[in-house]
DNA sequence: CGCATTTTCCGAACAATGTTCACTATTAGA
DNA sequence: TCTAATAGTGAACATTGTTCGGAAAATGCG
């Protein structure tokens, strides 16, 4: 039902798109330390109290940066060759995860940082569920590795246990690259190589 | 020789240390966003511009307050028991790392992020030797496992990359518990299942 | 000791921040 | 057409990090 709405609606819509266009060229091009409600409001031609018409506080503007983010790396997750065997199609999503950390920095920066700080504490699954559909991609691709006889569960390491490991080695990977390690050149297949020996403990239980 | 210093250059370092214990009883109180130059100052009885005469910016406070935390960090990864085998003291330094992730969630955040997004992008080694007495520990605990046959290392995997690897797992580990799954109780035998079943993929190459 | 210099420390101020409020203009619907 | 909701602005407020001029205290030297 995307034709029921109003023209104001729709304005309303690409307004505040416009708002997020704004604050994420800013976060890319001068840093999340530049991202201020002025600065939004002169890059779209506003005033900067008119964005409270569009968005209740800067937190909030925040938040939304972080769940296109989010999707964005959902879809480079879903970007993974899918003809390539169980095993190495698990290992290129992990390597993706990693890239897509490199080429966004602030980005995933901000949607691993900032926002969890700035989320209540009595969020427990919403905040959870936000990137679930990435960490599904992960968990699908576990399961595959399962079901092609790779990967054997237990009862004390199940499929999910499986997939958080993953996740939390990638996440690692990630964080590390993108933080204390960004003066050195990343280098995907060291975290290639990496992942093959993860993968091959986990195929040894 | 400690003797050496003047009175005056004990009591210029006991007030800088006064600033550095203020500042990190804010953060792990109150969070890191309460933690403000006249919020420091009013905590010791100061002026928020005499603060200026001990450290040059906030941002400097901030770097002292996270070398100090890097310094526990590495005292917490010391303290692993060493009596254990080559394989368990990995592992335990594994789980210590994700402990103190989990007892001092605001400074690991403040090292991990803030840290060095602050620094600039022209220290390439200082940064990187700032935390490398704890990583110096992680690497020990390997080359440990090496000197006793559990690993092998080879030309494309040598010392450094599995115990790079290692912190790479731990740290994605610790990063997720305090982020984006902090709502959930933290469990640290599943970080111990999971730095098995990697220890087991570095043993199998 | 007496004086000059350095070190501390403070109050006031400045610029920048997120946010609110009173107010006007525009739009939508009955 | 009239009413109510929506958009949008400029001015203001509180809070932030930081600077500056000056006063008080400590230090070193003759």
């Amino acid at each position: 039902m995307s034709t029921t709405s109003s023209p104001r609606t729709r304005r309303h819509q690409r307004t505040q798109q416009a708002i997020l266009d704004a604050a994420r060229a800013i976060i890319s091009h001068e840093g999340v330390t530049a991202l201020s409600m002025r600065a939004i409001a002169e890059r779209i031609d506003y005033s900067p109290a008119g964005l409270y018409e569009y968005f209740d506080s800067k937190d909030e503007i925040i938040a939304a940066v972080c769940d296109e983010a989010f999707d964005q790396l959902t879809q480079t997750l879903r970007s993974t060759d899918p003809t390539l065997p169980p095993r190495e199609f698990l290992r290129e999503c992990g390597v993706n995860y990693v890239r897509f950390a490199i080429e966004n920095t602030d980005a995933f920066l901000l949607m691993f940082t900032n926002a969890p700080l700035a989320a209540p504490p009595d969020a427990p699954a919403e905040v959870m569920l936000r990137q679930s559909p990435a960490f599904m991609v992960l968990y699908d691709a576990v399961q595959r590795c399962v079901d092609a006889g790779i990967f054997t569960p237990r009862a004390d390491y199940d499929v999910l246990a499986m997939a958080i490991t993953c996740w939390q080695l990638v996440h690692g990977m990630a964080m590390l690259t993108v933080t204390i390690m960004r003066t050195r050149p990343p280098d995907l297949d060291a975290c290639r190589r990496a992942l093959d020996v993860l993968l091959a403990g986990i195929a040894a239980q």
